[in-house]
DNA sequence: TCTTTATGGCGAT
DNA sequence: TCGCCCTAAAGAT
């Protein structure tokens, strides 16, 4: 279950298995069979993250893949076992294999499709040299609430839920604070937040946000159990203490997801 | 053995 | 705003 950070650790995960190799590729659940028999055995050049859209380069073709909310990449070392029916898209070459399941998104397009998504996602703080200028220029105009306009992949590309619930509260700020009531100083922290989260992200294939002087044992507790793995403020804390003040962190369901802040720390 | 939930996004209404 | 798509694991019974 993806954000950005994971699609950007994907695509080093496949350039360091796969690149500059033939691969074959195949579809043992058969949706993308007819594909798959027309790259199998073409080498993959290279692989690249946009927000959460990942391209896997072969040829003059590239495989797009989005994992969605269900989607799951797991890498293996060769020979690899018999496939699953649920398997979408499996790559094998000597040393490894990668299963897809459970996609959004897995087709083959052209370097025209590609270039189009490119065009519908905004700065990605993954990305180096994407800008957040553009992202600043819709959020400043905007009437929409931050905590939206944070999840708006057209917006900024990469932050999911977590990201944004943790990022809103880092920097004190109110989720239904209106992106056009937003300060571009208050941006411009985020955005270089995210970038560093973000890269940490990478680094250890999961979501850390917590500061080191509030980490669970600096602070004297144990530390939080969560299927998601990393250390977070807010996120999936539903009515328990925040870290920082004891307030009740709330929840709320806004555009279909669930949002957690705290009404302590973020008044900003 | 059920039901629920999840780090997403699309298109119809 | 709603329904829908995709899968797997946790939680409830």
């Amino acid at each position: 279950m993806p954000e950005g950070h994971t699609i950007h650790r994907l695509a080093r995960d496949h350039t360091e298995r796969f690149a500059a190799r033939p691969v074959r590729v195949s579809s043992p659940q058969g949706r993308f069979a007819q594909s798959a028999a027309l790259l199998d055995g073409r080498e993959l050049a290279g692989a690249e993250a946009h927000g959460k859209h990942l391209f896997l380069e072969l040829g003059d073709a590239w495989i797009h893949i989005h994992l969605g909310l269900f989607g799951k990449l797991g890498f293996g070392p060769a020979p690899a076992p018999p496939a699953a029916e649920t398997v979408r898209l499996r790559l094998l070459n000597e040393d490894h294999y990668a299963d897809l399941r459970g996609p959004t998104a897995c087709a083959l397009i052209g370097e025209g499709e590609k270039k189009a998504v490119h065009e519908r996602l905004g700065p990605d703080p993954l990305r180096a040299g994407d800008d957040p200028d553009r992202a600043w220029k819709r959020i400043s105009r905007s009437r929409t609430t931050v905590a939206a306009l944070l999840m708006d992949q057209k917006v900024v590309a990469g932050i999911g839920n977590v990201y944004r619930a943790e990022v809103l509260f880092r920097h004190g700020i109110d989720p239904y604070r209106l992106g056009k009531d937003l300060t571009r100083a208050e941006w411009d922290a985020m955005w270089a937040d995210l970038a560093v989260l973000m890269r940490e992200g990478v680094r250890n294939n999961r979501i850390d946000t917590v500061r080191d002087e509030h980490l669970p044992e600096a602070m004297g507790r144990p530390p939080r159990v969560d299927d998601h793995g990393g250390e977070v403020y807010v996120y999936r804390r539903a009515n328990l203490p925040c870290h920082i003040c004891g307030s009740e962190i709330r929840t709320a369901g806004l555009a279909a997801r669930n949002l957690f802040w705290c009404p302590g720390c973020q008044t900003r």
